[in-house]
DNA sequence: AATAATTTTTAGCTTTGCCTAAAATAAAAA
DNA sequence: TTTTTATTTTAGGCAAAGCTAAAAATTATT
C-alpha cells in the first residue's frame, strides 16, 4: 500500500463516513472537510487518478475497493489511538477525537500492530464503535439506541454516537459511561423520554439523549 | 506557541542538532535536510519572517531563543516517543527513530505531558541522550567515551551514540545494552581497542565501537 | 592582486491544495 | 416545457516546498 499524503486520507475519510461503499455528493463532500466545492472537485480528480475512487462529474464520487481498505485501515489506527489515549493516558473519551487525527496518519504497520497487541486486541474504542481488524473485517455494531427497549428491561451502555462535545459533557455531568447498567423504568408516551434506575436512584434521560446512547439487553 | 509545518520543524531541529545556537551554513543545512542549496534558501527565509533563525545572507543561519525553545520541544517529542516505543510498545532501539520522526510533529502539549508521566517522568530515552524538561532544561548528557576509562575500572553503559544501522546491529549481536556492567580488562596500546569483561567472559570491542559508547564508572 | 573554485542566491518552473469568480450542468418550479 | 434555482466544474490566482540552471558573492590559489 503506498503512502498518501494527509490531505488525501481525510478525504477518503470523510468518503467512507458519509457513503461507506455509496456514492458521495461533491457539496457534502465539501461541507465534511470544511473546503470549497471547487477544491473538492481537484481533490477527488486527484485520487481518481491513483484509483481510490472513481468519479461521475456532476454526479457523485465513491470509494473503489482500493479506496475502502486504506479507509478501513485509517479508521482502524484512529480508534487504537483514541483507546490509547483514553486506556493508557487517561484522556476522557470527549478530547481525544481531535488527537486521534493527527495519529491516524502515522505511517507504520508495525506500529499499529504493537499497539493493537499493547491494548489487548481490543473490538471496539472507548465510544464502543468496532474496530476494524487487520484484514478489513469489522466486528460487531453494538446496541440498540436506549429508547428502543421496553420498561423493566435491564440494559449496559455499550456505545455513544459522536454528537459533539456538549452531548459528552452531559454524559460527563449526569455520569453515564460505557459499561454502566440500569434498569428501565419506564418511558414516556408524551416525548419518549426514558426513566433509567441504578443502585444509587434513579433519572430521566431525554428522548435526543437516548438516541445517541445504545445499550443492549443484560 | 503558534503551529508550524512539518518541513518548517525538520528545519528547526536540523539546526538545532548541527549547530546548535551557533550559525550553520546553508551547505551543511541542505546536507543535513536532504535538500539543494536553493530550497534551503527559501526555508530559511520564511523562518526568518517567523523570527525563528536569524539569516545574514551568505553567511549563515541561527536559531532565535523562540528557535531553540521550539527545537528543544521538539526533541523533548521525539526523544518522549522513542521512549514509548521501546519500553513499552517493545521496539527495538535501532527500529524507532523514523518512527519517532514522524511522531515529534503530534501537536499537543497535553499529550506530550501524560505521555511523560505515563513513562514514570524518563530523564533520558533508550539510548541515553537527555530529555528536554517541559521548560526546557536538559538533563545531563551521561558517560564517557568508553576508551577514556583506565584499566581495571568497573563500568557501566549508559548512552550509545546514534551511527547508523550497522552499529546498531554489532551492538545487538554482541549483546551490548544499556545498564551492561563491565570491567575493562585492557586497552590496547596498538590499536586503542579495549576488553571488557561480565561474569560471562570477556571480548574485544574496536577503537571506533568504543567511540560511540559512553559509559560512566560504577 | 587576479584568477579559479566553491558556495550561495536569484530566477523561473512544478505539484499539492486551497481560494474566488464565472460558466456549465442538473434539478426544481412555474 | 420553459425558466429559475442550485450544484458542480472550469479558469485563473496564491502559498508552501521542492527542483534546475544561471548569476553573484565568498573563499582559496596562484
Amino acid at each position: 500500500m503506498k503512502t498518501h499524503t494527509e490531505s488525501e486520507e481525510n478525504y477518503i475519510k470523510a468518503l467512507y463516513h458519509l457513503g461507506g461503499e455509496q456514492p458521495v455528493s461533491n457539496g457534502d463532500l465539501a461541507q465534511r472537510i470544511g473546503a470549497k466545492g471547487s477544491s473538492v472537485t481537484q481533490a477527488v480528480k486527484r485520487l481518481g487518478q491513483k484509483d481510490l475512487v472513481n468519479v461521475v462529474p456532476y454526479k457523485g464520487v465513491q470509494l473503489t475497493p482500493q479506496g475502502i481498505r486504506l479507509a478501513k485501515s485509517i479508521l482502524r489506527k484512529h480508534r487504537l489511538w483514541e483507546t490509547f489515549l483514553v486506556d493508557k493516558l487517561g484522556f476522557g473519551w470527549d478530547e481525544v477525537h481531535p488527537l486521534a487525527e493527527q495519529l491516524e496518519h502515522i505511517q507504520s504497520e508495525e506500529l499499529v500492530d504493537r499497539m493493537f497487541q499493547f491494548l489487548g486486541s481490543p473490538k471496539h474504542d472507548p465510544h464502543g464503535d468496532p474496530i476494524p481488524e487487520r484484514d478489513g473485517q469489522m466486528p460487531p455494531v453494538l446496541g440498540q439506541p436506549i429508547g428502543a427497549f421496553t420498561a423493566g428491561v435491564e440494559i449496559r451502555i455499550v456505545r455513544v454516537e459522536d454528537a459533539g462535545s456538549e452531548f459528552f459533557d452531559q454524559l460527563d455531568t449526569m455520569n453515564i459511561n460505557l459499561g454502566n447498567t440500569y434498569k428501565i423504568r419506564a418511558i414516556s408516551a408524551f416525548d419518549s423520554s426514558v426513566e433509567l434506575g441504578s443502585s444509587t436512584g434513579s433519572f430521566w434521560l431525554s428522548q435526543s439523549m437516548c438516541a445517541n446512547i445504545y445499550a443492549i439487553q443484560s
